[in-house]
RNA sequence: GGCGCGGUGGCCGAGUAGUUAGGCAGUGGUCUGCAAAACCAUUUACGCCGGUGCAAAUCCGGUCCGUGCCUCCA
């Protein structure tokens, strides 16, 4: 397959380093709050990413991490639980955080079976031995307030600092550094460790003699978590484009100072940020939406989902209501197109129809193009319309579930999902049918109402009634 | 200021020179007991200015507007 790298800024074609499987590592949620649908689209397009190189038969290995020690989290367990100690505020909302986050990531389709989650806290002693490493190798020096990597030595070693994105020290980061009260060499040293702060959470830690009680750096996590469960260099990173400088950069100078192989990670990937109403979000605008939002809302976060994969992922896609209504219908009908599997009918065979098989791999090839969501989709809805035209006939429900199952794989919208009707429902349909054979308008109308209350639509055709799933009702005011 | 990205019909969103993208929504019609679905028709767009082409949404220059990073924000 192909995918556009930050590193190399073009699209390059994905090997496996290994020549056995893709390796793949994901910037995770801070777990202090509610996701924003910012986030989870970063993660819906990750998903994707994995299940794409899975379907093109690449064996995919992804790894998320949860970065539950950081500034935020530390802030956030202090408001909400400050009658605990630090330490054990800090794993009270991390874990509480960590499991709607979890919840969230399903409802979305994202498939956490197949992939592994780990957590900083988890690693700090993995980060300590990175950082002495560093420390030992004069990368990193010790500071008043905690450990810091050191740029200079980095490119004194003959390494490129801005591999990703061309960096320059503005007029403005210049003046801020000067009234910086780190005790910072250069503009963009960053931290490795910190140390403690009043009832903060923290770790011993001992360095060249220095007491550094403390806690580890952003940046460190992620070059930690990803070489320890992939390897390194591994093929590919994802994140958002907001990550790619200072975060990514960093991970950068932090796994490789010192090494011999330059890289890192082979390929970049970072996705484009979803706007609303035309900006980014942000707390200032009061414009940030969670997947709650959403669901109070009447949604199905599946729609989310649609709405997202509807946007290539490296152009900025739009979230508004009216967007999100329109996913909804999409995914309506892909439902109703799925509930024919419970339906087979013995008609005349239309032979109009695209091989059932090839649907999926037709899926999988155009998703291997820089994972082209928006032209995948189109071609499923074209492909949809086609065999809503025409009845599944018994002897071919294999082969449909088979094609369901192939989309759901790549796609996660869940269309397996759709149940068959229960027997009670079916029994009414038999009774409307009577009914409207005896022209018992009244009767069959009155099922028909019934059925839609129960979340099941009718359709008369020629052949027979056929009902598919009815969606939330109207969420949408205007 | 430095480094990027984008401006397509009511709303999204494809499209790197010449044949209807597609989706959602709207309107009229066919069909239907009524619906739904489907089908037909309809709304024919490409920020603005200029340039190069027989021909430009598509190439070049300029310009306006929006947006992102340069701040531990996906």
């Amino acid at each position: 397959m192909k995918l556009y790298n930050t590193l190399t800024k073009k699209t390059d074609d994905m090997l496996p380093l290994d020549g056995k499987s893709i390796r793949i590592y994901s910037c995770g949620p801070t777990v202090y709050d509610h996701s924003h649908i910012g986030n989870l689209g970063s993660f819906i397009f990750a998903d994707t990413l994995r299940r794409t190189v899975a379907a093109n038969g690449v064996k995919a290995r992804h790894v998320m991490n949860f970065t539950d020690i950081d500034d935020k989290t530390i802030r956030r367990a202090q408001e909400n639980y400050g009658d605990l100690e630090p330490m054990a505020a800090l794993i009270k909302l991390t874990e509480e955080y960590g499991r709607i986050f979890m919840a969230d990531m399903k409802a979305v389709g994202n498939d956490v079976t197949a992939m592994t989650f780990t957590k900083a806290t988890e690693h700090i002693d993995q980060m300590q031995g990175l950082i002495r490493e560093l420390h030992e190798g004069g990368f990193a020096y010790v500071a008043d307030d905690g450990v810091y990597f050191s740029i200079k030595a980095y490119k004194k070693s003959g390494k490129k600092y801005g591999q990703l994105s061309e960096v320059t020290v503005s007029s403005t980061s210049q003046a801020r550094i000067s009234n910086d009260e780190y005790d910072k060499e250069s503009a963009h040293d960053f931290a490795l460790w910190k140390k403690q702060k009043p009832a903060e959470p923290a770790w011993d830690f001992e360095l060249a003699g220095h007491d550094l009680r403390g806690r580890p750096g952003w940046h460190i996590e992620c070059s930690v978590m990803s070489s320890g469960e992939l390897g390194q260099p591994f093929d590919i990173h994802t994140g958002g484009v907001d990550l790619t400088f200072p975060h990514h950069e960093n991970e950068i100078a932090q796994s490789t100072a010192g090494h011999d192989d330059p890289l890192y990670a082979k390929l970049f990937a970072h996705n484009e940020h979803l706007l609303v109403d035309g900006r980014k979000m942000s707390k200032s605008l009061g414009n940030i939406y969670t997947l709650k939002d959403i669901q109070e809302k009447g949604f199905d976060p599946l729609a989310f989902r649609l709405l997202v994969l509807q946007a290539h992922y490296r152009s900025q896609a739009h979230f508004s209501w009216e967007n999100l209504e329109a996913a909804q219908n999409r995914l309506q009908d892909l439902r109703a197109l799925a509930a024919l599997r419970w339906q087979p009918r013995k008609v005349a065979h239309d032979s109009g129809t695209e091989a059932l098989r090839d649907i999926p791999d037709e899926l999988a090839a155009i998703l291997a193009d820089d994972l082209d969501t928006p032209r995948a989709l189109a071609y499923l809805s074209r492909v949809s319309a086609q065999l809503l035209a025409v009845h599944i006939e018994e002897d071919m429900v294999d082969h449909f579930v088979a094609m369901l199952q192939g989309v759901d794989a790549l796609l996660g919208l869940g269309l397996l999902d759709v149940k068959d009707i229960t027997s009670g429902q079916k029994k009414l349909i038999a009774e409307r049918e009577a009914a409207r054979a005896d022209k018992d308008w009244k009767r069959s109308d009155e099922i028909r109402d019934e059925l839609a209350s129960q979340g099941v639509g009718l359709s008369d055709h020629p052949h027979g009634v056929i009902w598919f799933p009815l969606g939330p009702s109207r969420p949408v005011q205007k």
